[in-house]
DNA sequence: GAGCACTGC
């Protein structure tokens, strides 16, 4: 073994005295402590989390946890259950007669194979920690309209909690007429259930169909169970339970805000606080706050299901909507003399479907956009008081429809805390802050592998691609001079732009005598479960995006990571067994960490959310129930993107520009452009929906680090490259592609190009025409236009309709200064204008990493730019 | 001379 490794942790003879790691015992998410139900205790949790002593914590044999996420695990673990069913079934025969079967399966009924691996599931199901509380849960949304459910890691509740719903009375559809409406339509019968990512929508459906025995999404028009993501939508008239991804919801929204065909939303995975959460999360609010009369008072549950405990300032979030309501109504002081008002909001009219916000808007004196001077809004901060109103029958009187009692309190918000699934995982701190942590997590590696016995795999967390790969070339030159009585080491890197084959060897099992040694970015700490790992190198640091509105910039760097994310870090070697964390950092520097992951919503362009919430009835920005309220500068610069753009007017409401730009699945800027496609002077909506498509994905072209392979990635691009710039030469690449019928994968390779991108482009490309073929904007056999130098023109000048903002001109030094601003900004090495001068500039995205830089960058001119701004 | 992770009728 090298010396180097041999160093300071050396583990053989003195593995903790010695070292510079101290032993921690965490029992934090084991049953040792037993915790009041609907009640977290945090203080608890950290503090066991570091309390010093070195217990072997024995827990009972516990099953690996059946919380399905992913793709890749998902079949491994069917296939592991139904093994486990197999033994089980053989020793314990007899269900308890307690158990009673949901959906009326009965071992009689499981005669198709449907139901027959359904009914087989259901011991597995039954002995999640989760339905323990099914009664519980059931009760508690039959007196509350909003529920929150602290559901540690494996405790089942993304697949349980709908199905413990769906069978409940409020969850059948109900015919009502709505009032000064002759219409009478269908309210209910559906539970949605959201999810950040769309594997894990896709993934949760397909298991949750097979618990219930019932055909999966648009299989069968008899199917319960669907799905429903962007490129693929599976739902049924029958579905019951339908996953979609967040971004699926609020699309839904603006067709029908008040959600009518559904009984329940479900929020899952809300610690993970992306923009559209809380964006789903402030709509909620203002939902069951509202009296619900867009859906003929018939009530809407929603469940917020969090894995860490944020709980306390979700429950104030939805109490503050409540008591403002109430307050509203000042319950005793009757507000009801206003009928004119009332006539106005019993109806269906657009103006109300598009207003389910409201009781936010109290403040009277509200609205000041940044943009917008004069009096809007009062209509509905009114209609906010009228809406809450108490007339016996309504949902949010004190006394519930079974005439039972209500809580006391004036409260609508019931708590559920379901233990998980955990392991212990022992920790291990640094006694020194670490400087180098790929060295030291190169150390760590060569002791764990020496000191602990197989089978074990170990999963470094590392910042992103270049520390990823440093590592595995430094762990490889190590694992070579390993002696023959030490099991090999199997190095696999783990990160979003690797291809997805290298991914996959991730997920197979290592060969006998073999550790595999997974080196990987964030993409472990969420997206991607690897099974097998019981040891977690943690570095403690994570690149992280953060928007500056000021400069409109966004930088990637490296920061440390929150208490949670160490947490979730940890949590990874102790899914299947008793594990061990070892972190590259000291407890202090644990302890000055934030508690959780800043929100998104704090960190990024809110332009694209401003948009959402406008063209969904949303005008008073700054008084929408943010679980986290933005930056009052961050709100303005992005109201005032979207008036530059033209998606405003100069009061500050939604234009039809807007409105269609709201419909679009792009960011405010591409959508911008491609409706400038389709007005007369441009008339490109063809060509710019194929080079929209490829900025809306990941980069399509490979880089190859190494240096010989630069000429010939080089030769083999030049057909493609356009020297106008990147959009052009996107664009050339996108017709190759598409234009290439025999072997487009082929095709691919030859150029360097990643065909799982091209792949992303083209669904994103299939979908904007459709909807532009749909609206007759586009017409089906279009001739292309030849890309002329004056269509190349036209093309780019369509672009700064969306990216005036982002131009910048060539300075007497060379360097390139933002028109803008005034900013110093560099062409990105990826950009095919890297190195270049042109008269001025205008780019994609305006990044911060090691320096200021553009990327996806195309020539323009600077009259071109006065031109688009209107100078 | 360089690429955290997600997502969208």
């Amino acid at each position: 073994m090298p010396e180097r490794v041999h160093v300071r942790f050396d583990g053989e003879s003195t593995p903790v005295e010695a070292g510079q790691i101290q032993d921690v015992d965490n029992t934090k998410d084991h049953k040792s402590k037993k915790r009041k139900r609907g009640h977290v205790d945090e203080t608890v949790l950290s503090r066991l989390e570091v309390t010093p002593s070195k217990v072997l914590v024995q827990g009972p044999q516990i099953p690996p946890e059946k919380d399905a996420k992913t793709f890749q695990s998902v079949t491994a673990r069917v296939n592991k259950s139904h093994h486990q069913l197999n033994q089980r079934s053989q020793t314990q025969n007899s269900t308890p007669e307690s158990w009673k079967k949901p959906n009326g399966m009965t071992h009689k009924l499981a005669q198709s194979p449907l139901k027959a691996k359904a009914d087989a599931l259901w011991p597995l199901r039954k002995s999640l920690p989760v339905w323990s509380l099914a009664q519980e849960i059931r009760q508690g949304l039959r007196e509350k309209d909003v529920m929150l459910l602290v559901g540690e890691t494996g405790s089942g509740k993304s697949t349980q909690v709908p199905q413990i719903l769906t069978t409940e009375s409020w969850c059948n559809s109900r015919s009502v007429t709505l009032k000064n409406s002759e219409k009478t339509v269908c309210v209910g019968g559906c539970i949605a259930i959201t999810e950040p990512r769309r594997v894990a929508a896709i993934t949760l459906a397909r298991r949750v169909a097979e618990e219930m025995g019932t055909p999966l999404g648009s299989s069968s028009p008899a199917s319960k169970v669907g799905y429903s993501v962007r490129f693929d939508n599976s739902t049924s008239p029958c579905t019951k339970i339908k996953f979609l991804t967040e971004g699926m919801l609020l699309q839904e929204m603006l067709r029908d805000p008040w959600l009518k065909s559904y009984s329940a939303v479900i929020v899952d995975e809300v610690h993970e606080r992306g923009v559209n959460v809380d964006l789903i999360l402030g709509f909620m609010r203002n939902m069951t706050t509202g009296g619900f009369e867009g859906r003929g008072r018939v009530p809407l549950k929603v469940v917020v299901m969090s894995a860490t405990a944020e709980i306390e300032r979700l429950e104030n979030f939805f109490e503050e909507g409540y008591l403002a309501m109430s307050k509203g109504l000042g319950l005793e002081q009757s507000v009801t003399g206003d009928s004119d008002n009332e006539s106005e909001w019993s109806g269906i009219s657009d103006s109300v479907q598009r207003n389910p916000h409201v009781p936010a808007q109290h403040k009277a004196n509200t609205i000041s956009d940044g943009l917008d001077h004069s009096p809007r809004g009062e209509s509905s901060s009114v209609i906010g008081y009228k809406l809450g109103q108490a007339n016996g029958d309504e949902p949010h009187n004190l006394s519930n429809p079974n005439g039972k009692e209500r809580n006391k309190s004036l409260s609508h918000v019931t708590k559920c805390h379901i233990e998980g699934r955990q392991h212990p995982v022992t920790v291990h701190y640094t006694s020194e802050p670490v400087q180098d942590w790929v060295d030291a997590a190169l150390r760590t590696i060569f002791q764990i592998h020496h000191k602990e016995p197989m089978p074990g795999d170990i999963l470094v967390f590392l910042t992103g691609q270049e520390t990823v790969e440093s590592l595995e070339s430094l762990v490889t030159e190590y694992a070579l001079s390993l002696s023959r009585d030490v099991p090999k080491m199997l190095v696999l890197p783990l990160f979003a732009a690797l291809p997805q084959t290298a991914q996959q060897r991730v997920f197979q099992p290592a060969p006998p005598r073999t550790r595999k040694i997974i080196l990987a970015t964030n993409i472990a700490e969420t997206s991607v479960t690897v099974s097998g790992v019981r040891f977690v190198i943690d570095c403690g640091k994570a690149k992280i995006k953060q928007f500056r509105s000021r400069i409109g910039l966004d930088s990637l760097l490296v920061k440390p990571i929150s208490k949670s994310a160490a947490i979730q870090r940890k949590g990874r070697a102790g899914r299947e067994a008793p594990g061990q964390c070892y972190r590259l950092y000291t407890e202090a520097s644990y302890h000055e960490m934030q508690q959780n992951n800043t929100p998104e919503i704090l960190r990024c362009d809110l332009s694209h959310a401003i948009l959402t919430m406008k063209a969904r009835g949303v005008d008073d920005i700054i008084n929408f129930p943010f679980l986290d309220q933005p930056s009052r500068d961050a709100l303005e610069k992005a109201l005032l993107q979207l008036y530059q753009l033209g998606a405003l007017t100069d009061s500050g409401t939604i234009n039809e520009t807007g409105t269609q730009m709201a419909k679009l699945p792009l960011t405010v800027s591409l959508g911008r452009v491609l409706i400038a496609a389709a007005e007369p002077e441009f008339n490109c909506v063809s060509e710019v929906i194929d080079i929209i498509s490829c900025l809306s994905v990941e980069n399509i072209f490979l880089n190859l680090a190494s240096e010989e392979k630069k000429e010939e990635v080089e030769s083999a691009r030049r057909e493609l490259y356009r020297r106008e710039g990147d959009h052009l030469t996107l664009l050339t690449t996108v017709q190759a592609y598409a234009a290439e019928n025999s072997d487009r994968k082929a095709w691919a390779e030859r150029h360097f190009i990643s065909h799982r991108a091209m792949q992303a482009v083209t669904d994103v490309r299939k979908q904007l025409r459709a909807q532009h073929q749909q609206a007759q904007i586009l017409r089906q056999e279009a001739t292309p236009h030849q890309l002329t130098s004056e269509r190349a023109t036209t093309l780019v000048k369509c672009f700064l309709k969306g990216f005036k903002m982002n131009t910048a001109r060539l300075m007497p030094d060379g360097s390139y200064k933002t028109v803008v601003g005034n900013q110093t900004v560099a062409i990105h090495p990826s950009s095919g204008l890297f190195g270049k001068k042109v008269e001025a500039i205008m780019y994609n995205e305006f990044v911060f990493t090691t320096k200021s830089y553009a990327r996806g960058v195309s020539a323009v001119q600077m009259d071109w730019v006065g031109e688009a701004m209107g100078v």
